[in-house]
DNA sequence: AACTATTTATAAGA
DNA sequence: TTCTTATAAATAGTT
């Protein structure tokens, strides 16, 4: 339909073949319009040129979302329900996975354990009392490490006190003697003791 | 484009409809194919009849899918990326949850303990003990019931022994006194002693 | 489904 | 791109 017939092959002459896209395109959309009008009927037509330019036409009365549902129920094919069934796949795996840690979360506190048999509560039993033993150490630590800190709060007060009393007293013989010969050397009562707490506590 | 030309309007006349719809959309497809193949173009088409049946075209370069997948890049429309978020958000929550619950249960178990404050591991430990008392007493129930249906099964076959004894010995009176008038009549040395453990088991 | 008079689409040229 | 126009193609009404 033209001054020329043409074959139905590329056109090689770039310029050429962009127009006829063009010309063309405005065409089929039009005719998608038409028989949409004409007769009814629902049509979806996307169209990419050669460029990655896009140009879509939906017919008014009804959404190409839902076009491509229908379309898949009819044709079987699958567009994203594929994708969808994965997700959802993965979504009951991990609640499963998520329901029976939830099972034996119940089971180690004591619930839920009439249905067990004897063999699985002892091995039940026998997985919460190792870990009771482990938060007994953990916790006796931690309150010795605490108490220590406390000690130590407590040692370096009394060891001020003590200096300042030495001081205070050294202070008072000065005025009172002058030219005394002989001092005092403050000494700690344990030598290095805040060394050998910290390192335990830090261990 | 035929004897006469027409209104683009619904054409009322059913079969003018049906018929012209034939056509229409006979000559849609060919304009796509020949758009695809003269300017490289990448085309899809979806036509449904008012009777809902559906024709399809897809350009041989490229699936419906991939068409989609960058309709939606382009058109900034979501057909199913929405759908896909919510699902993908859900895993993630789901997945949360599923961490959660296994550092718990590992802190349970006595794993991982390291990083809690001596509160939490009380309140673990509280929990564990708790457990603990509980499954204490049903592993000690589940024992007991165990026995009884031990016991039962030997009570009753020292029960079916003696009144297999009994009945050998009334055999061998009968032989030697034909005409005895008196019998023996077997008797359980405890009656309902079966219902009794059987209640106990079944509690 | 086939025919065909006409309308419509469009290839080539400007 | 857009307009023009000769011609090919599509199709409305008919058989």
């Amino acid at each position: 339909m033209g001054r020329g017939k043409i074959e139905i092959k590329r056109i090689e002459n770039v310029n050429n073949r962009v127009l006829t896209f063009s010309k063309r395109r405005n065409g089929l959309v039009k005719k998608a319009k038409e028989i949409t009008v004409l007769c009814d009927a629902k049509v979806a037509l996307i169209v990419f040129a050669s460029n990655g330019k896009m140009t879509d036409y939906c017919c008014p009365s009804m959404d190409l979302g839902a076009m491509l549902d229908q379309y898949q129920k009819l044709s079987g094919n699958k567009l994203w329900d594929a994708k969808h069934e994965n997700l959802s796949n993965e979504i009951d795996k991990i609640k499963k996975e998520n329901d029976s840690l939830q099972l034996e979360l119940r089971h180690l506190k004591g619930e839920d354990i009439q249905s067990l048999n004897l063999k699985n509560l002892m091995a039940v039993e026998h997985a919460v009392e190792h870990g009771l033993d482990k938060m007994e150490y953990l916790m006796t630590k931690k309150r010795n490490e605490k108490m220590m800190v406390e000690e130590n709060r407590q040692l370096s007060f009394q060891l001020q006190q003590q200096e300042m009393e030495i001081a205070s007293n050294a202070r008072g013989m000065m005025m009172r003697d002058h030219d005394a010969q002989f001092g005092y050397r403050v000494q700690p009562i344990q030598p290095n003791l805040q060394e050998k707490i910290m390192s335990l506590v830090i261990d």
